[in-house]
DNA sequence: GACCAGGCACATC
DNA sequence: GATGTGCATGGT
């Protein structure tokens, strides 16, 4: 039986072999990867690229513009990511803690030590652990493990970890197991979540041709 | 027409 | 502490 780290190293390697690299997370800036993060909260994301558009459109991809918009406008228009008015207050409800902590400037946020910006982060009403997680990771460049519905049934199908393990058990078997590399992380959790979509969905190739089988 | 998608907060027991 | 529910759009 092969020892977890192991097991994690081989399921990034035949991920890696079968997809390539990600190069995630999509988007340009900073505020736009932790708008992303935000709106892709239980939300397919091609449903969250019109929402970008329409806030590009609108000349509001900036945190400043973004949070002298009314709330009602704001959210009529991320309304194609779904669960439009709780995000806008969400993603105003972010925008306020920006304001606070750094005058809407992100490299100052990056200075600071990361499980004290985690648990800054974890308070904001909107902001729960994966999504707290992808800002540091993919955002701020933080070396956090991202877990995620699919990271969990992996590790659970595998073995890895019992049923009923929570969010920072799964977290930490990756943190535990693994070098401490923000590419290695970002890499890890852009494959798993590409593979879900790539080979697990009934209209690709079935699930068994999955290179981590069983997967889903 | 049912089911799903890169969650989260809150009510209730 | 566990379990259930509301939030909402667009693709398959």
């Amino acid at each position: 039986m092969p020892s977890r780290r192991v097991q994690l190293l081989n399921f990034y390697d035949a991920l890696m072999t079968a997809l390539g690299p990600s190069h995630w997370w999509p988007g340009e800036t900073p505020f736009e990867v932790t708008v992303g993060a935000i709106l892709t909260q239980n939300t397919n994301w091609t449903n969250v690229e019109r929402a970008i558009v329409n806030l590009k459109a609108a000349g509001l991809m900036d945190p400043a513009a973004l949070y002298a918009v009314p709330e009602a406008h704001l959210a009529e228009l991320i309304r194609p990511a779904g669960y439009y008015r709780l995000k806008a207050a969400r993603l105003r409800n972010f925008l306020r803690f920006l304001r606070r902590e750094c005058g809407f400037d992100f490299s100052a946020l990056a200075e600071r030590e990361t499980s004290d910006l985690r648990e800054a982060l974890l308070a904001v009403k909107g902001v729960g652990q994966e999504t707290a997680d992808s800002i540091l990771l993919y955002a701020l460049n933080k070396p956090v493990f991202v877990v995620d519905a699919y990271t969990r049934r992996l590790c659970n199908r595998h073995g890895l970890v019992a049923e009923e393990a929570d969010y920072r058990e799964v977290q930490e078997l990756f943190m535990d197991c693994l070098e401490e590399d923000v590419n290695l992380f970002n890499e890890y959790h852009a494959l798993i979540v590409r593979t879900a979509k790539e080979w697990c969905r009934k209209t690709r190739p079935r699930c068994s041709e999955c290179p981590l089988e069983p997967f889903l």
